[in-house]
DNA sequence: TTCGGAATCGCAACATGTTTCACTTTGGCG
DNA sequence: CGCCAAAGTGAAACATGTTGCGATTCCGAA
């Protein structure tokens, strides 16, 4: 066994290390290249071994399962957003516009490629990989809190942030699933920060009582 | 070709008409009994088939894949729901309380059946399929405004409707997916309804986050 | 350099969603 | 009543994710 993707690390130096992390790369990169035209149906585990270089059995020893495949792949793409953003934060005056700027910068960058995305969040429905599930959402809410303020985030902050991450998540389920298109997406995000944390702005106070 | 089920009706009264809706009743029957115990990968089309003592061919007829199927079968779920909440309304003082008590409601009817819900979700995505999951989340959005107060719904009110919904539907995928167990789903979609219509007393909600 | 075990490889076999096809039944209609 | 197109049937064929296994290669320790 040992899942040499994740466990059984063998000495973090070594050839064999660095073989199996060109390996692992090289499965992840033609996943994604299947992935970027053709989408989740074009990424069949048979081409992605072949244009890897790599036998079916290797595919799967470093990642469990097709959908496995592509999450880790989202968690990458996710991941390089993060420090993106760090790089090169968004510079509203506010923290409203500041969320929605890293939300729509960060929806931006998976819709240019539509159909990897589309791949990824098809992913998401198959049960098992809680995992990588809860990476990509913990990711996401640490970026979402990062840019609210400076300071460590309050409670109130989280349970914005974790809000706010849901509604993502489910508009891009959304648009990958043909329901919303892009624009929809980006003005669900913007009212949602807006009814979350809105700077005075939208509407009236009208508070729906009784 | 011609989908009985969904364009070509023929004749509302007819034998005909009626001895289909009784083979896509048993088709759906059958299918829910199979993801009742067993979930997704016991929903086998070819089980689903035999059981609603059909050929496998009369099942891709009336639905034209396993995901719809089961989308199907969900949005059937949801407006018994809407039904049932019809006849027996939310007592909840505030708009708050109600739209927290619809959605706990919503989520323990779903609840009771995991293996039911988990399927359905992990439905949800795969692409196509559209316009049923638009189905679902308008009739949940529908559901979330009838509660909120008398009178027409507010352009404010829908937003917040739509917001939450997309904040219940994540926590389902989260749910199903094994990343929260339910009680933290409640939690959530408490949290979501304080922030977004909260009739004050936000405050500190620590939610054990990670 | 040599040796043992882990990692890969190739490839066949499975499981299950989906499609196809020739044949039979059925219900509406002239 | 008798005909016909549509609906349904049964069974085989495909497509693709996943698994199993013997043969081979590679790495690192002795």
């Amino acid at each position: 066994m040992t899942t040499p993707a994740t466990s059984g690390a063998p000495a973090p130096g070594t050839a064999l290390a660095r073989s199996q992390a060109a390996r692992r790369r090289r499965v992840l990169d033609a996943a994604l290249r299947l992935a970027e035209r053709g989408g989740f149906d074009a990424v069949q585990m048979r081409d992605v071994a072949t244009e890897a270089n790599v036998a079916l059995g290797t595919v799967y020893r470093y990642f469990t399962s097709k959908e496995r495949l592509l999450l880790e792949a989202m968690v990458e793409e996710i991941e390089a957003l993060a420090s993106r953003l760090e790089s090169r934060p968004p510079l509203g005056a506010t923290s409203a516009e500041r969320v929605v700027e890293v939300l729509s910068r960060g929806t931006a960058s998976l819709q240019r490629h539509p159909e990897v995305t589309g791949a990824m969040v098809r992913a998401f429905g198959a049960g098992d990989e809680a995992d990588v599930v809860r990476r990509v959402g913990d990711t996401m809410t640490g970026i979402i809190t990062g840019v609210m303020h400076d300071g460590p985030p309050t409670p109130r902050d989280l349970a914005v942030a974790r809000t706010l991450q849901q509604v993502w998540l489910s508009s891009l389920i959304g648009w990958v699933g043909g329901v919303d298109d892009p624009p929809r997406v980006v003005a669900d995000l913007e009212t949602a920060t807006q009814l979350l944390l809105g700077d005075g702005a939208i509407g009236a106070r009208a508070e729906g009582q009784r």
